[in-house]
DNA sequence: TTGTACGCGTTATCAT
DNA sequence: ATGATAACGCGTACAA
């Protein structure tokens, strides 16, 4: 017994009105009379009548579907800035369709253009690692479609981005370590190709230079997100003649490594060395020796990526407003990195 | 300059044929003859024409959108299934729209509402912890939408399912304490009112039951999935006359506030008490004591989901296949449970 | 093999 | 305030 979907011109039929009243009535038109709009409205429930939104989109060209991309979905960053971008645009009657670049470029024109196909009203997208081209989004923009690039943007007139202030929290890190008394800052650095990571290197490097203490390129090493990565670092770094009392490491999986390579060699953290990681991973603050890290509190930086899109489709939809959003990390003390906390045990 | 869509018609204008024609050669109906095919084929590439999937959605009551309803989309187990059933899909040409229920039943039908207004083809979900009618779910199945669950499932006839076996997952966990020479076997359980958790609870006895050690309900206790749950349960435990010489825990929460309470009465692990988990969550394994847990296999039922979803849909749209998938739980031993790996210490 | 004509459900434009 | 009608872009039954 399939149920056929009801439609305005059912109403219309049973009401003895034309269908054009019924979509106003539906639609609030201020020409309708309260009259037959209560009445369209009544009817319309005691049918269960539902809107066919694809007739809709079809018609006004909007879908209130909005896609976003981001390399994995299952990371604990991206999948909480998903959150909150859901959070927010649910309530304003807006859908989200995820997609995966896995960080490989071609997947992520890909799904940037299937996704342009399937008439969304908007992106949001984190750009893949290996992205060097920009052909896909400027077809995108040519099509009036708004993105909204969050945490790895590109530079384009009109579109906006919301970001970590990376710069700042590679400087806070550092400057904590300083208050702890270390002064021989190793760093473990991200891919240097992306901004995000050059910006966190640069803090540390402003840090070092506000509290005079000199920079020495043999203390940064280039690591990947990967635990074995923090460990190849640390043993590369104990070869030195002279030893890092602190270690600022871009990403929270190379600081545990190192941690791991630490504690193998029986150093002591925090008492000869402090770590401070970066991304707040939620295993940071469960480990029997909190990790120290910096928090770019995601579900923020979706919400308020959501926010900008909104603001951006509710407006005059011919003016694109450009806003770029740069959000303050926060720095988590704990074990890895907080000599004061040793007096008290 | 905003470019104009362009459609089949103006293919067809251009080509002197009409849109039937193009329409047709499109979708390479067996019908139409090669050269043509050929011709429409190259032309709407050179004029990049792009097909308006609403459209087609409109006319042919198909969108290629599936909708997921989970609880939060931030945890670990759920993002790996959605990103699981995505990588699926993906390549089928559907696109995945995520919905929250934030474990409330009226969010959980208020999203499957608005999803089958939407037009989706079909809808994963896990049903949240609350959830105590299923008018929602009757509704889309009279709708003819598919319904696939996952790891939270209802019964219904003709719908599918992808679970744990997490009778058994109880049952290995306890078995391997057995075998690693406890007897005491505590069970930290989850909400009895879902299924899951008291299948994990019955595999438990079953063990118990199975080698010869009496089932003791004072080794019981029910707890939420948080730390300081885990923490009360061990501290009430520790009141026992006879106390535990081992924890299973339904959740790696609750195990995480247990040794860490054990900690802290200076209790050894695994020597004194051996401790298991379950859900494998990613901090488990980086814990300067990695915790047993057990894996459920999360992306790995998401594929499965999606391929009992795509099995549906692609076979005979008439008859429902109902299929129940059950999946083998993978018991991942670490130390907080390894007592052999002690004489090589 | 190809063309004609209509419908999917809605909204917008023109009348009335 | 309401009605008639066209249009959004596509697929398809029917005709040729």
């Amino acid at each position: 017994m399939k149920k056929d979907k009801i439609t305005i011109y059912d109403i219309s039929k049973k009401l003895n009105i034309s269908a054009a009243t019924v979509s106003r009535a539906l639609n609030n038109n201020p020409k309708i009379s309260e009259k037959t709009r209560a009445l369209v409205a009544k009817t319309a429930t005691e049918m269960n009548y539902k809107q066919n939104r694809l007739a809709q989109a079809l018609k006004n060209g909007r879908t209130n579907n909005v896609g976003i991309i981001v390399p994995y979905i299952n990371r604990s960053f991206f999948s909480s800035i998903i959150r909150g971008i859901e959070e927010e645009l649910n309530p304003n009657g807006y859908h989200v369709i995820i997609c995966q670049s896995h960080e490989e470029e071609e997947n992520e024109i890909q799904q940037l253009n299937t996704l342009l196909n399937t008439q969304i009203d908007g992106i949001f997208m984190s750009v893949s690692k290996t992205t060097q081209t920009t052909d896909h989004i400027r077809k995108a923009l040519e099509e009036n479609t708004p993105i909204v690039f969050f945490d790895r943007k590109l530079e384009f007139p009109g579109v906006s981005s919301v970001v970590l202030d990376d710069f700042k929290a590679g400087f806070i890190a550092t400057e904590h370590l300083i208050n702890e008394g270390c002064n021989r800052i190793a760093h473990l650095s991200g891919d240097i190709n992306l901004e995000i990571y050059r910006n966190r290197f640069e803090g540390y490097k402003s840090a070092l230079k506000e509290y005079n203490i000199a920079y020495d390129k043999n203390l940064v090493i280039q690591t990947s997100s990967k635990i074995e990565s923090g460990i190849q670092a640390v043993t590369q770094l104990w070869e030195l003649e002279n030893k890092p009392d602190a270690i600022f490491s871009a990403g929270d999986y190379a600081a545990l490594g190192a941690i791991q390579e630490l504690k193998n060699r029986k150093i002591k953290i925090p008492e000869d060395v402090c770590v401070v990681g970066f991304s707040n991973e939620p295993f940071t603050k469960y480990m029997e020796l909190p990790i120290t890290s910096i928090d770019q509190t995601p579900q923020m930086m979706g919400k308020i990526a959501a926010q900008v899109f909104l603001e951006q489709v509710k407006g005059n939809q011919t003016i694109s407003i450009e806003k770029k959003v740069v959000l303050a990390p926060e720095l988590f003390i704990r074990e890895s990195s907080n000599r004061k906390l040793l007096k008290f045990k």
